[in-house]
DNA sequence: TTGAAAGCGCTAACAA
DNA sequence: TTGTTAGCGCTTTCAA
């Protein structure tokens, strides 16, 4: 590449690297005319290697079930991330071993992670593997690590506030099915729970698939784990129920009537936390203090 | 780390890396030791470089809705290439710009590439890069690239078989709604009006929140684009009508009755596509056959 | 404005 | 059985 371009290995490095006060006009001009009809791509392990760091940004993706808030979180922090040069690649923590996203880190050297707490290699070890920026999903494993937290509790909260609002005094809540989905629903119960016990609302709790047993309490209201048993449940529901689903799915956007639902985290919330993991990157200080991602009513025609 | 087992470099290189047959079992010790206290992980740029690959295997996911399928789809091939050594990361290609693919390939150098066809970067750029194993999804881009397919338009011509084998002549198609998934939906309703046409089949298309429209027509059976239209369905259906959903989700298991669902591909083929991957990196001859991941009948109580 | 050269951390061929 | 050393492709300092 040098050589066919008549310059030094050096030169090419300047041009590619935009180190424009270097390079007259016409060398530069040169070299890229060279880079260009060579399809010449520097080796990012050798630049890598040299800089004592990549590009990298990996996204550690926890066990949540792949729907609307997971599509949701990754287009806008993954796309924030593109757009401020990086390459974001996405790990999934569940299908690989437990220390899969330490492996993980070792063989690629991210410069940035954004990662659940509880899957979070040791610290010092990242900062060892040339890894500058770190973000948690859930709490921050220590001071001064920033944290995002999309409040799984707060959304029955959320819930049950917004239909005590509007004077339900009785409210079944549809609980998931599947084990998979299990420990993300309890973690919304308790939400749920709480707001009931406060505001005076009785709370009936029962599986998704329970939905004939639990209208025999005469509910007044109904709070479904998410937008697919919500959507499921309505048509089954005597006149003048309220529904509210959780996950504001694009389904729940397009149901007749309009369902209302709860959004778990907004795209600026999700590019937020790409730009503090930039700021972080480029050692500038970031404010650590713990964001937490509230979940909020998305009003529709159901409540 | 080689001065702290008081052995030179090569020395860990091979205890590390394995090559048992070239030191004593008392260094070989000595030197896992000293790894072992010094928390010693080899850079793996380092090793890149000089070896001239990586263990990345990237997977570019394309712009599929974010559900069941897809989940199935990464566990099962993610998990596989786990297994197998590698570093498996997902890229997603709609967060990224139109050649957000090629970057990353340049940028992590990944021994082997699992990508739609259609965003693919060019073969010869990617072999030049270090990959040596690649699969598409969808149609092979040219001879002796393996290739799985999932058949997309043959989930339509299923669905249609299993409901005229069961007497039904006028069926009613739920499309979806939302623009993400209309590409999706217009696929399986060509293989749907296909067989419809082959069979005798009437059959009605209507989107998803139009289904009142739709059970005018006096459908016998409805065939719904995914679970979640069919379970949203499903309670507003008269008695007597069949209904089959697509996807296999968690939800449709659970669903009571059971609902007949279509699976679009077994975790045996999303593994043997990380399979094929791994021995095409291996060197090994595989057999390049495009391979059509065949949709199937999930029987449940509602057909 | 440009070239020469050191060195990032590792592996593998060769020497001892 | 172990050590020495060249070199992977790049960036950057120093010298010209």
């Amino acid at each position: 590449m040098a050589a066919a371009a008549g310059v030094s290995r050096a030169t090419v490095s300047y041009v590619l690297n935009g180190v424009d006060a270097r390079v007259s006009e016409g060398t530069r001009e040169r070299v890229l005319e060279a880079a260009r009809t060579l399809g010449y791509t520097p080796n990012a392990m050798a630049s890598a290697l040299r800089a004592g760091r990549t590009s990298v940004v990996i996204f550690a993706l926890p066990n949540w079930p792949l729907g609307p808030v997971v599509a949701e979180l990754l287009s806008g922090s993954v796309g924030e991330l593109d757009r401020l040069g990086y390459t974001p690649l996405v790990h999934f923590v569940h299908a690989s071993g437990p220390d899969g996203l330490q492996r993980a880190c070792d063989r690629v050297r991210p410069v940035g992670l954004i990662a659940p707490t509880s899957a979070l290699p040791p610290l010092e070890l990242l900062r060892a593997n040339g890894t500058r920026g770190i973000v948690t999903l859930g709490p921050p494993p220590e001071e001064g690590v920033p944290s995002f937290t999309l409040e799984q509790d707060r959304v029955g909260t959320v819930a049950i506030e917004h239909l005590a609002e509007r004077g339900h005094t009785h409210v079944l809540a549809l609980t998931p099915l599947g084990s998979q989905l299990q420990p993300l629903g309890e973690l919304r119960l308790v939400g749920a729970r709480a707001a009931a016990a406060r505001l005076g609302v009785t709370l009936t709790e029962v599986p998704a698939n329970g939905l004939a047993r639990g209208l025999a309490r005469k509910p007044t209201a109904v709070y479904a784990f998410n937008d697919e048993i919500a959507l499921g449940a309505r048509d089954s529901l005597p006149p003048g129920v309220a529904l509210i689903g959780t996950d504001d799915s694009p389904a729940s956007r397009l149901a007749h009537p309009r369902l209302t639902t709860i959004q778990l985290g907004t795209s600026e919330g999700h590019r937020e936390m790409a730009r503090t993991l930039h700021a972080l990157i480029e050692g500038r200080d970031v404010d650590a203090t713990p964001v937490l991602l509230t979940p909020r009513v998305i009003q529709g025609e159901t409540t």
